[in-house]
DNA sequence: ATAAAATGCTAACAAATGTTAGCGTGAATT
DNA sequence: AATTCACGCTAACATTTGTTAGCATTTTAT
């Protein structure tokens, strides 16, 4: 009889999909079960139904929208003029990283769950990643001739960083968390300028 | 009927364990169940359990094996004399490669799927966990005293780079490999160095 | 050759899974 | 005030899950 409160702002399926992506991402999708969700949302596991169509559109939702997310993102970086090929990369990650930090549950859920879902989103889902990652790639390629970037294979250096990226997985965890700022410098120093001291 | 066939020098639970562990990468832990396993062993599900005693042992045997693995090596890294931080670092990045190229699938179920293990075996992984990555932490800040390596926050260094060699699970997928040493001078050199050419 | 051990099978189990049907109640709309 | 709609509940469903029991057969050791 407890109805679902809804923040302001949101629907009930907003606040289902939200607290899905919290046990999404703890437990994954697959070891989530609809009547844990309904016992976090506090409701029974049918009523969860009046708001949502099956367990798989949760996770849709989930991925679509967190890649749309990230697609139009670089789509915008792309179009800016006057921006050095670095300085697209570093937009990039700057916005990996504050997405990680702002939208943690959701952002990891689809990194990690995407493979989960089924036909015909899978598909769209892997075609989509491909793309993004290709975006990147061009990038890295047109800094390569520029020669504001080293001559490395892009491929490996955009699942270098797309990887690093989501190791803010680990930083979320740990307890003595540095500054979201201070993190961002440091991984965009590091993935840019490397580990070692320039003399 | 059919006898599982085991390969020279391993027992037919090994054998279980290297399909599973495909599987496991696949699908995940959760989503891949003993009759899914069993048939891809070419054996009812029944079967499997004259060799194995439950599923979590299955887990349980390679995520073990595989932290151990690392565990070893960087105790090795550590323990050789006459080396700098950045050629420790190297050693250990070159491990991480040549190990996710060599034994991808448990690797990367160790890396993804531990967090299914149950106590006290979870708790048990995510202390060995966190004393690998302490480890390797020691060696940055080591290096950073010595003036090698630029100081940034060992942690957050730590993460970047475990995260990054994980990302060698897109490069399997690739249809364009490019071969295995390049991969890895790549990577160890974007790392270590960075994206920016230096003038 | 015979006993013991290893390994496969079928059948079955209890529990958990996602989901639907149908009903009741309160809130919103007419 | 009457009606509709939103949203919760209980009960139930068909599958799927991990696992065990019991038996048959093959392989190994004596």
């Amino acid at each position: 009889m407890a109805k679902i409160k809804r923040n302001r702002n949101g629907t009930r399926k907003d606040v289902i999909i939200a607290k899905a992506a919290k046990l999404f991402r703890e437990k994954g999708f697959s070891a989530t079960s609809m009547r844990d969700l309904a016992e976090h949302v506090g409701v029974e596991a049918a009523s969860l139904y009046n708001h949502i169509s099956s367990k798989a559109e949760i996770l849709q939702e989930i991925c679509f929208k967190t890649a749309n997310n990230f697609m139009s993102h670089i789509e915008e970086v792309d179009a800016t003029p006057n921006k050095t090929a670095i300085e697209k990369i570093q937009a990039i990650l700057r916005f990996h990283i504050k997405q990680m930090l702002d939208n943690y549950e959701e952002v990891y859920v689809s990194d990690r769950e995407w493979k989960h879902l089924t036909d015909p989103y899978l598909s769209n889902m892997q075609s989509q990643r491909r793309a993004y990652r290709q975006r990147i790639a061009s990038v890295i390629e047109e800094g390569i001739r520029k020669g504001e970037i080293k001559p490395i294979d892009a491929p490996t250096a955009v699942l270098i960083m797309l990887h690093a990226v989501s190791g803010i997985e680990s930083w979320h965890r740990s307890k003595k968390k540095i500054a979201g700022e201070v993190l961002e410098d440091n991984m965009v120093q590091i993935l840019v300028d490397g580990l070692r001291k320039q003399a």
